[in-house]
DNA sequence: CATTTTCTTTTCCGAAATGACAATCAACTA
DNA sequence: TAGTTGATTGTCATTTCGGAAAAGAAAATG
């Protein structure tokens, strides 16, 4: 009974100009009136459907990390074996890193709200924990008889290294450019197939 | 001539404060007031020495870099041969990757200041490029035979698993505490001595 | 003591953002 | 068609911040 509730598609909407709104504007600069200049709607429009500024940084860490960000950890299980490492290694370190655009000052900037938002704050713990668990499914399936001490540690080296190199690339340092970590990268991994 | 000019104390003040600032209250909320207060001086003082809110981002940014994060490389330069390694491994993977306190948080913070800013961003290009030769200079006393290229890319990946951690940390991350980075950062490093 | 320099305090203004509320409009159903 | 639910729009008060300027107080020097 009643309106068709159109909930379902205007949340979408707002989630997608909060990411672009992040992205251009960072943390500060993602207010409500922004995000619904860059949805179309109105501030009253975004209060309406998500609540105020907190839900909104809320809701759409929620929405990040079970959309987009989880591309990754479900494509990592789904793929047969020995398919599971290159997904992951392509993902960490080619262009990228993450699916929602070419950007992870999102990430960044969720990491910032994180620091004072328990509830975002939690939200990426669990992703980053089942991503990480991700690559080291990937090491297990290529690197069988390597120890599961070495393989937890080059898993989360190759997280740490993946996320390093995303931040001198955004200072645009010249390092950050080159295959450089790639190299690194497939350093760590040579010492799981030497033992 | 005229009252003596207590610039060089109150600036320090207000450096201080900022730092103190950005790690409690992030870039967004690091904002003229919340530093003066956190100074314990008016809004009026921190305008008076450092001027608007850029000028100030921007001293920070170089306060910082020649002063606490300099310590870094110049300990490096400063050590001889063989010990510049152990040196840098202890700053990058023990206790707190920092020396303004024990919080990444500000550097950070600072980066996404420099998205927008192309000061910051160029002051801290050439810190960090400074600091990443100094690691491959530790390199290069620790591993002599190795090929430039390696150590390059060793150099940058030890960097990049120091950064990369302490963003984990910051989500308090329960990886992030044990001694996982410091075994991958040793498994690079073993790469360089098999050759 | 007069002057100069710097410190210190205070006030004003404008912009931007938030939160809350009210009123109207649209669609669906009994 | 009446009622209900939700969409849509608009307005208001408050807060926070930033930028600028003025005016007074303090300390040094000649």
């Amino acid at each position: 009974m009643g309106r068709p509730s159109m909930a379902a598609a205007r949340t979408e909407q707002i989630m997608q100009a909060t990411g672009r709104c992040l992205q251009k504007n960072g943390l500060a600069g993602t207010t409500l009136e922004r995000v619904a200049e860059e949805s179309g709607l109105s501030r009253s429009h975004v209060r309406h459907y998500v609540g105020n500024r907190d839900d909104l940084l809320r809701k759409f860490a929620g929405w990040l990390y079970t959309g987009y960000e989880a591309e990754f950890i479900g494509k990592i299980a789904a793929a047969p074996g020995r398919e599971k490492l290159p997904i992951a290694m392509d993902y960490l370190f080619s262009s990228g890193f993450l699916p929602i655009s070419d950007d992870d000052t999102v990430i960044r900037e969720l990491i910032t709200a994180g620091i004072a938002d328990a509830s975002i704050r939690e939200t990426m713990q669990g992703h980053y924990t089942q991503a990480i668990q991700a690559v080291e499914n990937a090491l297990a399936a290529e690197y069988p008889a390597a120890s599961p001490g070495a393989r937890r540690s080059v898993a989360y080296g190759l997280w740490c290294l993946a996320m390093g190199n995303s931040m001198m690339a955004e200072l645009q340092l010249p390092v950050a450019s080159g295959g450089l970590v790639r190299a690194a990268a497939e350093g760590l991994l040579e010492r799981l197939s030497h033992d």
